[in-house]
Parts: structure tokens; C-alpha cells; sequence
DNA sequence: GATGAATGAGATTTCATTCAT
DNA sequence: AATGAATGAAATCTCATTCAT
């Protein structure tokens, strides 16, 4: 009895399993096609051509447009926000270390996972005129502002970020500046790399 | 003979002009439009509704939604170049008084002119998958790029601003921030004349 | 001047009426098609085919398919309205001529335009789940209740009727027998006939 | 070997009870959700999930809609029929007593289980399109006509009933008024009462 | 018997564009 | 220049049904 209870268990973990991997593959695929022609282009028949399916199957998945977008939406603020996951600050010794991880982080990200921020970036401007993705991702941009504070103030109290740095300000502009290079046409990856290390070289004493 | 012609000409002209007003205000509903729902919802339609016009009359003006989008980026950088006119600076005095009108003008058309700046926005996402947008809008980014490591530039030889500036890094930065705002779900006004208080302290000597 | 608007006024009122003819007879092949295949069986596309439009086109003239049932629906009730017109009942002699030439009027569009009536018993089906149509029939049903006490009360007062007719009550019998003729599958039109026969022995003295 | 197979046998009988019990319950759920939202509005998915299992599994036990719809007509024909079941007849003193059984029973229906007649007028309206449906449905107009035809003649010749009264006009009447109510839409339960009464009065010496 | 997954076929609706006047 | 009418092409969504387990 218990072993058939069991096995049973285990089924329907593995289906569970096996339909929320469907799950992610859609969301991926669409953040894909998004990254490729922008969310105006984005046909949810592409979306179920790319991964495979027939396009009834993904409303399966899917109810509809407008839910499968939001599920991107949670999907990508789940992978940003462990990039400032606070668990991984604690094993970096000063908040200059932590600083510095968090600049490379994005920096890995925009430049090897190029699709993510431009949906990123899609998103914001969708959010001015979606409410349902505007609050979503005004918490995460509440987050990680928060997430920066923390990191400077902790910063300026060991001495080793300036004195009289503006902690709001100073994370806006992170935020902004990162956010910002995707719509900076003429931006390369060294560009890049050189506006981190300025940030870095205003902050750090 | 002379007089008849001259007054044709003169009806032509009148009838150019109107015409050209007309298709000002096409464009001018259009940005508006696209502030408000984004290029998503773009519709022709509602273009020619919001000028009180038929939608077959809106096609005399441009023939393609293509060909009316292509309008919206050619005003909005005719716009946006205005701001940075070579004029101007002659009668500034120093390359600092120069930034600072820089900035403060951008910072006004973004607090005064909301939607110019998210239009922008708009067109800059598309460039990334419209050539033809691309095109215009990476030559208009250069353009600024060069107006700014252009002040920065003499800015560092009379000695107002820092001596080991990078420019190309700096002007790059302050493209960015202006652009990440609107990308910037939290940040307020204030925040903003905050950020350009900072880059100036960071600039200026 | 005035001839010019005139004929301008002449010609938006022209292309009016077309436009109103056109709308007239689609709504004709809905009804045509709903007494056909049903409600249920109603598709857009068939009433844009019997028309010989493209189905784009339908959409112009009625933006849903709700809005175009709901025109139905006004069309037809405009048509039973018309049955029992006030102003044809000042022509007939006695109010027992009155309920003799309603009740003629209507077995003959029960008999000789049979959709009319199929029609009308599909949406007053489909009234029972739908408010918007429910309230239009609803009216209609009173009023033509309405029309039927009067005759009665007439009748009675002159002599012409049994004196202790229940108005109410025979007014409700005449509209279910007629509105329940089509759902008798085994009742002929000489059925109908007697029926009605009946009712006037019963009424008239 | 005996004992075993009366085991199996009697397995096999209750699952076949139990089978039968859930076609019962399917189709139930089925008449309510026609009733609710009418036939138009009939989802095999609601069905189930008002019967609470998986809409495959209506497949299972009801092959096609079409099948379902069929077993609907046959139950809820079945439940009528037992309304004029002859047996019952026989229990009643006069014919007088008979019609006034059968009009206080199907009023009862009609005011107490009225989804069963509105199911009823949707089949008939349904019938008008469907051969299949309306063989089976023309079979119960004809029987009940006959019952009441049967009631009517030996309560004429037993003189409870009028002399001249004519048997089959009458006998529609009946069903006509009873089939007419629910497309009454200003008829309240008192008014069908009062109807019914005055048929009573109208037949009865 | 039961179910999650999948699907084909189709329905309504939308939209830029064109036609005829 | 202007417009009402018309349209092709496509997009989203729905639904009964079937498949595989």
C-alpha cells in the first residue's frame, strides 16, 4: 500500500514536473521572440512554432496573451532578483566586494545574456501603460534600489565608500545607467566595462 | 500673364504650407499616441480620429504606417538636435555654463515634455530590430555623443573640468542616465535634478 | 449656394439610405439564417456569404456579432409592433373586427412568412439568459398585452364580449397559443386555424 | 466455480449500476447548465466540470455531444411521458378528474422544476433543425396529444365534458398554452393558474 | 475508467490598405 | 483632397475530440 501510494506520489510530482518545464520552455521561447522583434511583433503563433507545438496546445499552457506576458514578467524578475540575491552578499567581505560583484553581475548579464535585458527593457516600457506589469516591476525596481542603498550605506559607514555620497541618488544612477545602455546605440561592451569602473572610482574612496 | 502665374504660385505655395501643417499635425498625433499606449498600440486609425480626419485621408498624407513612422523619428530627432544646435553654445561662456544648459534643458523637456522623451524611448527599442530606425537614430546618438565629448573636451583644456576625464566614458554616462529615466519606475522629478547636481560636482572641477 | 447643398444634402442622404438598405438586408439573411439553422448554428461568416460580402465588410456595418443580433432582434420587434398599430384598429367597425383582424394578421405571418415567427421564438429563448435582449422583448410583450386588454375591455363594455372575460388572462392565452404554434410539431396550419376559431367563440358572444 | 462467477457477475452488475448512475448524473448536469445558459451556451467542459471529472472522461461515458444531446432528449422525454402515463389514469374517478390531474401536474412542473420545461422548449426549437430530435420529440407531441384527446372524448361521452367540443383543436390548445408559457415573458405563475382555470371552465360542463 | 496533454478545424475580430467616387 | 465602402491577411481564442499512459 504505502509503496503504491508512493509511486503514485511520485507520478504526479513528475508530471507536475515535466508541465511547469513546458511551462518555462514557452516563457523562454518568448522572451526570445520578444528580444528579436519586440513585444509589438510577438505572435503567439511564433511562440508555439518555436517550441514546437500546436498553437491550441499552448493556450493549453497559456489561457491567454496577456498571461503568458505576465509570466514572463515574473519570470524575468525572478532571475534578476537573485542577482541580488541578499544570501550571496553575505559571503563577501566588505560592501566594496559586494559592489563590485553586483556591477559584474549585470555587466555578465547584458553582455552574455543579451535577450534578458532588452526584455527587460521591453517590459519597463510596456509597464507605463500596463498597470498589471507596472506593479510588478515597481516592486522590483523598489528591491533593488533598496538592495543598493543597503550596499553603500553599509559602504560609507566602514569608510570605504565616500563620505558625503547621496545613497538615493547614487543607486538611481546605477539603476539608470544600466538600464540605459541598451538604448544607447552606439555603446559598445567596453564602453561598458569603462562607465562600471568610473561608477566604481566615485563610490569607492 | 506675370500677375496670373505669380497667383498660382502663391495658391500652390498656401496649399503646400497647409498641406505641410497638416502633416505636422499627423505626426504630432501620432507621438501622442504612442506616448500614451505605446507602439504596441499604435493604431492608424486612431491617428486619423485624434486629427478628425479619415482614415483613407490620413493615407493621402502618408502611405504607409512605415512611411508615417519614419516621419515620427525624423521630427523627434529634428526636435532632439535643436537641443544640442552648435548655435547656442557661442553664446555661452564657458564649456561648464554649456553643460549645465545641456542638462538643464534635457532635464526640462523631460519633466515639461514627458512624452517627447518616451517616444524616444519607443523608437530606440525599435531601432534595435528596424534598421531603417536604426539608421537614423544611431546617427542622431552620435551627433550628441560628439556635441558632449565636445564641451567635455574643451571643458578639460581651460581647466573647469577634470583633468583626467574620460570623455568618451563620460558622455557615454550622461546619454544613459538621461535616456534610463524614463526606464526608472521609482525615481522622481527631484531624483532626477539630483543625478544632474551629481554629474555636474563629478565634472566640474 | 443653395442648389449646391441641396444636392450635396441629397447626396449624403442617398448614400444613407444605401448604407441603411445594405444594413436592412443583412440583417434579413441573419434572420434567414437563424430560422434556418438556429441560433446556435448562426455564423458570421455564412450571414457575409448569403450577402455576398467579405466578412471584414459585416464587421464595418456591425462592429460584434452581439451588436448585429441586437439588431435583429430591433428589426423584428419593429415589424410585431407594426402588427398592432393603434392606428389601424380606428378603421375597424366593432372591437370584435379588431381582434379578428389581429388575429388574422398574425396566423397569416405565422402561416406565410413562418421565419418571422421561428425567429422570434429563438430570441425569445435566448432573451431568458441575455439581459440586453430580454428588456426589449419584454416591452414588446407588455405592449402587445397591453393592445390586447384594450380590445377586450372594449368589446366587453360594448356587449360584444362575455361579460365576466378575464382581460388578463385571455390577453396571456392568445399570445402563448400563437408564440406556442411552433413548438407544436404535430399542429397544422388548419390546426391553427381552429384554434383561433375557438378563441373567438369562447371570446365573442 | 458457481459462487465465483455469481461474484464476478455481481461486480460487473454494480459497476454496470454504477456506470448508469453517472450517465444519470451527466446528463442532469447537462439539462441545468441548457437551462442556465441555453443552448448556445452548452460546453462539454462545463458539463464535466459541473459533474466534476475530467472532460475526457465525459468522452468515455458519451462518445459525441451529438450522443449526450440525444441521451438528454430520451431522459428528459422519458420524465414527461410518466406524466400522462395511462396507468395513473385509471386510478381517477372522472375524466374531469383526469384533466384537472394532468393540468395540475404539469403546472406543478412548470412552476416547481421549471428547467425541465425551458430544457424542453430549447429541444423543441432545437427539433425544428434536427431530425434526429424532432422524430423523437414529434413521437411524445403526438402521444400526449392522444392522451389528451382520449381524456376529452369519454369526458364528452360520459357528458362531463362540452357536447361540441372539438377534440383535437382542443387538445392542441392544451399543449400550445402549456408549451407557450415560458415564452411569456410577462406571465407570472398566478396567471398560468388562472389559464389553466379557464381551460377547466371552457371544457367542463 | 480516468486523466493530462495535444490537436485540427474553425469562429470572431482587427487592421492597414485600396477602390470608387 | 477627401471619404465611405470594401477587402485580404492575419491574430487570438475556442472547442469537441483524440492520444498515450
Amino acid at each position: 500500500m504505502f509503496s503504491r501510494f508512493s509511486a503514485q506520489s511520485s507520478d504526479a510530482n513528475e508530471s507536475k514536473i515535466l508541465h511547469d518545464e513546458r511551462k518555462v520552455e514557452i516563457i523562454t521561447a518568448t522572451q526570445d521572440l520578444i528580444a528579436e522583434k519586440g513585444f509589438e511583433g510577438l505572435r503567439i503563433r511564433d511562440v508555439a512554432d518555436k517550441v514546437g507545438i500546436n498553437n491550441a496546445t499552448l493556450h493549453y499552457y497559456f489561457k491567454t496573451k496577456e498571461i503568458l506576458i505576465e509570466a514572463v514578467v515574473n519570470h524575468i524578475v525572478h532571475e534578476l532578483v537573485s542577482t541580488y540575491d541578499p544570501r550571496r552578499s553575505k559571503e563577501l567581505v566588505t560592501p566594496a566586494d559586494e559592489l563590485d560583484a553586483h556591477l559584474r553581475d549585470i555587466s555578465y548579464q547584458i553582455i552574455h545574456m543579451p535577450k534578458r535585458f532588452i526584455v527587460l527593457s521591453e517590459l519597463l516600457m510596456r509597464s507605463l501603460h500596463e498597470p498589471a506589469i507596472h506593479t510588478i516591476l515597481k516592486k522590483t525596481d523598489d528591491d533593488w534600489h533598496a538592495f543598493l542603498v543597503d550596499i553603500l550605506q553599509r559602504g560609507v559607514q566602514v569608510g570605504v565608500f565616500h563620505k558625503y555620497l547621496d545613497l538615493n541618488t547614487t543607486s538611481h544612477m546605477i539603476m539608470m545607467l544600466l538600464k540605459g545602455y541598451d538604448l544607447q546605440l552606439n555603446a559598445s561592451f567596453e564602453d561598458l566595462d569603462h562607465i562600471l569602473d568610473q561608477v566604481r572610482q566615485w563610490v569607492i574612496t
